[in-house]
DNA sequence: TTGTACGCGTTATCAT
DNA sequence: ATGATAACGCGTACAA
């Protein structure tokens, strides 16, 4: 039992071959996980000095050696945006089941392609959930590891795992308009980003569908002030040319729509309805708690994960990978509520 | 300009050393930062050579070369939870200023130290910032990297690098006192953990300072629930016993504990004055807005880091480095108010 | 100022 | 079934 710190020298395949009594190469084999070409005898010697001598493996060595680093990155908009927590979840736990070390990143505005050249450098294929990865900024520069796009899409020749989108967003107004509500609003995310249109235009063509009106509509950066800036003016409307309930198409949407309900003295769900999409803890601690529509997003945090592998392996993926399972799930907490205008004409 | 996925074979430096017409070495000593000892036109010619290349440093290579990984690791108890946000920001922060990748791992319970072993095989310094770190459990295996504590103590032989607590308990306790509060409550997490129990100790002793009683006081674990649990069995005290405020020293106890009060149909701040411990952006979504002393997170963070470089270099730290600026900030929102007790007794 | 030579720890290939 | 060897890309002590 060596003192730690100290002089302790790094403990090698060579150190464990001696002692073994086979050339280090064997016992590279073996600890390697090769069950074949070696005898039960000499599996076992080799076992028992690794563990004897505290063998871990050098991943530098490794690496360098197999061209491969077993890193995964993932870069998101902003470290601990709670709309992320569930893909990242996702992320960590399929990464974890194929032996992969996730090193997370902040794709700060402006820099994203910046970040992906200099993760390359450590990692074998990169996760990209910002929104920076639109496409409009920049091109992808060579030198890059294979990358795939999460929750987002178009950025051109990055494959993409999305979520089913449109089917939420169609639930959200399928709740919406059972609930008897016929003068709808809707919030979404920039445009520039696939995912608030995909979401939009389902929403508009459900409502479509079962003959509501959609009287408000706007797009705002997903970001709560933003949104409630944005809310405000549609809650300042007279109660006749207002929507009676509205989808807001992401966290930031969601908070920022009831506070500036609340500020501008509307009850809800009383006076308005609010429907999001994505869920969180948050959501439930809220008051009134957020009624919204939950994503799978640890599956598709997972399937992120799959698929860059596959990206790494060379093998070809489809453009986009819609994960449809489980299927996005109508929470309903207390944010909707009937649409009372209908009983009580006033 | 190569295509990219193709045979793109590595770029190394015996490539742009072979464009700049030199030797590999020198352009690993003219890249690797020395300035000396070349005369500026090879200087040139060989960043020309890189760039036109797009020579990138190969980081398996280095790292097996140096013995040093230039990555550093954090552990903490659940990506994403919001009371981590400050310190996550800080960590990258720093790291970043000193060239250096973050690995974020969730330490799960139970498996603290088996992380801490995996972690070591890539990084160069381990910033634990998990409650697992109680020094409770088990003891610290050999082959671990330098490791340093982020907002606890007590593992022993590791330093740790912790906040203001008992100056941020002391000002809640100040705050209630101030508004008049003379029956006072307290919510920490765990005793296990000796940030909570430094939090309960200065709070206990600036209360009995300046005269205010506690007449209530619980620790649960680090989860909303725990908290919401332990709450309802204050709230349901006779208000003669109840408590008129309460120091919340966790995010989590803050939220379970408005939300308890809540249930029971007391008012928040009316009925009961809540003052919180740490902030973040869901403090201010919350109704009522949490009212809430905010630590130095991000300056903690930044600390880290710092300190486990200085490890890394075989530097003796203190065991403890208590963070002192910025000072903790009293954030007054909503959840506290006069004792209406006082002014309008019934 | 520039070049040579070697080794970091591991693993794939080839020989025994 | 086992062993010897070379090479991954880089950085540095040393020689020129």
């Amino acid at each position: 039992m060596t003192k730690p710190g100290a002089g302790a020298r790094r403990v090698t395949l060579r150190d464990v071959g001696a002692l073994a009594g086979v050339d280090p190469s064997i016992a590279s084999r073996v600890l390697g996980g090769e069950m074949n070409r070696v005898t039960e005898g000499t599996r076992e010697r080799i076992f028992e000095a690794a563990k004897e001598l505290g063998w871990r493996p050098h991943a530098a060595a490794r690496s360098l050696r197999k061209g491969t680093t077993s890193m995964l990155a993932v870069i998101v908009p902003s470290l601990y945006n709670p709309a992320y927590s569930g893909m990242m979840k996702g992320v960590q736990l399929a990464a974890a089941a194929e032996d992969h070390v996730v090193v997370f990143s902040e794709g700060t505005a402006g820099e994203g392609t910046r970040e992906l050249e200099r993760l390359s450098e450590y990692v074998d294929g990169i996760i990209w959930a910002s929104s920076q990865a639109d496409g409009h900024d920049e091109a992808l520069p060579a030198s890059v590891a294979p990358t795939i796009l999460l929750n987002r899409q178009g950025f051109p020749g990055l494959p993409a795992v999305v979520g089913p989108d449109a089917e939420g967003a169609r639930m959200a107004a399928r709740h919406l308009i059972s609930l008897g509500h016929t003068r709808l609003g809707v919030l979404t995310g920039p445009t520039s980003i696939d995912t608030a249109t995909r979401r939009l235009d389902a929403f508009l063509s459900e409502a479509r569908l079962y003959g509501a009106q959609v009287v408000w509509q706007a797009s705002v950066e997903l970001d709560i002030d933003a949104a409630q800036q944005a809310a405000a003016a549609m809650v300042a409307l007279p109660r006749s040319e207002r929507p009676t309930a509205v989808f807001a198409a992401a966290l930031s949407a969601s908070f920022g729509l009831i506070n500036a309900a609340r500020q501008a003295g509307l009850e809800v769900p009383a006076d308005l309805s609010v429907v999001g999409l994505d869920d969180a803890e948050v959501a439930e601690i809220i008051s009134p708690p957020l009624t919204t529509v939950r994503m799978p997003h640890v599956a598709m945090g997972m399937e992120a994960v799959r698929n860059v592998l596959r990206l790494i392996r060379g093998e070809d993926l489809p453009p986009t990978i819609e994960v449809t399972s489980p299927s996005p799930e109508l929470i309903v907490r207390g944010s909707t509520s009937n649409n009372l205008d209908r009983t009580v004409e006033r």
